[in-house]
DNA sequence: CATTATTCATGACGACCATCATCTATCAGT
DNA sequence: ACTGATAGATGATGGTCGTCATGAATAATG
């Protein structure tokens, strides 16, 4: 059953989309190759001519993942030019994110997994994403009029990290909004209507 | 093979204990029955007398595990009685527990793997476990002299939790170390030797 | 001391896992 | 059009998983 070089790659691509979805959704440990292979439209015979082995596989989905979410990222910035680092935090700790481990950042849903291999491949692929949030926050942190402008870029990122993980943990309760709420305010200061409301 | 009441319930509390420490080390997916029974001295087959599933002792492992490190905090706030905000901090975002996530909080070890089970008893520990440090770190808050007397708890909590998991997958690197150090400080205020040289 | 109850060991069960061998159908190059 | 290469389907492999049935050995009970 042979296809298309072109289709081929396609189908490359699908499998790695897919794992970067399922393995964001469901851990590591979570999800089996041939699961993979069935949400991506195929059987899981093929794999190993694509991926040298399921580790493989995760190294290469974490990768997609952070260009996905980069390019998130970007598109979000540049919907909401002003207060850079407000529209940043308010997107990352939100119940969308929380909602939706599938498509959101990778640290949050699979940093904890990632750190239990030692695997220096995907080590390095959830380092270079904390590396790319530490100078995005750092770039956006000196462009912003919040109140978190001599905070450390790690205080920050950890924190929304942190909260993301935490609100995923509780879920549905009013505790978590609460608990975002609470750290949107601490690092982007005070909602601008708020703020405006006290004058 | 029968063995006494009372050594039963050792028995018991070993698996119980040992659960704590390896399914923190490997991850709920990361380890299973019969490498848990066999490490706390037992063959996998008297389990299920114990328990009623895998998931029952993942909920009283992490019950015990909560447990513990509420005494751990306990003796340590005893023996640094000033500052105690910052004395929790320390210890908490430390190298310390950043490589030894089998005897540490459950929340950046188990959290995400929490996050995504459907098992509403499991969640209720975690929230719980939640719940207490909020409470704590209030408490500590308003007893410190550091800088950090008005953030929320949620806060700070979000910071602790992202701060060592961050640093879990970083490992070795000094990235890890600066960016504890970065958490530290963000939280706790510039340390007393640099705040008393700088004077 | 005799009987009963119960703890744990041995072993098996079906399900799932990652991985690979083989085969087939069809694309790519001639 | 013909031929070799190859993507992917089918199916098997050995291992591991959670769970349970059985049995042996001994503590608890009378």
């Amino acid at each position: 059953m042979r296809v298309s070089r072109e289709r081929a790659q396609e189908n490359r691509e699908q499998i790695i989309e897919t794992a970067a979805r399922l393995l964001r959704k469901h851990g590591f440990d979570g999800i089996g190759v041939a699961d993979i292979m069935k949400a991506a439209g195929l059987t899981h015979g093929g794999f190993y001519r694509n991926f040298a082995s399921k580790d493989d596989l995760a190294v290469k989905a974490s990768e997609r993942a952070i260009a996905d979410t980069k390019a998130l990222l970007k598109d979000g910035l540049a919907q909401q030019p002003k207060d850079p680092l407000r529209t940043l935090i308010e997107r990352y700790v939100s119940s969308a994110h929380r909602d939706d481990p599938g498509s959101g950042c990778i640290l949050p849903a699979l940093a904890a997994d990632a750190a239990r291999r030692d695997d220096p491949a995907l080590r390095a692929v959830f380092i270079t994403a904390i590396q790319y949030y530490l100078d995005q926050i750092a770039k956006l942190s000196s462009a912003s009029p919040g109140a978190s402008g001599s905070r450390h870029p790690a205080a920050i990122l950890s924190e929304m990290v942190g909260a993301v993980i935490l609100s995923r943990v509780i879920a549905d309760a009013p505790l978590a909004e609460s608990l975002m709420a609470a750290v949107v305010a601490d690092i982007a200061g005070p909602s601008p209507e708020i703020k405006s409301a006290e004058k």
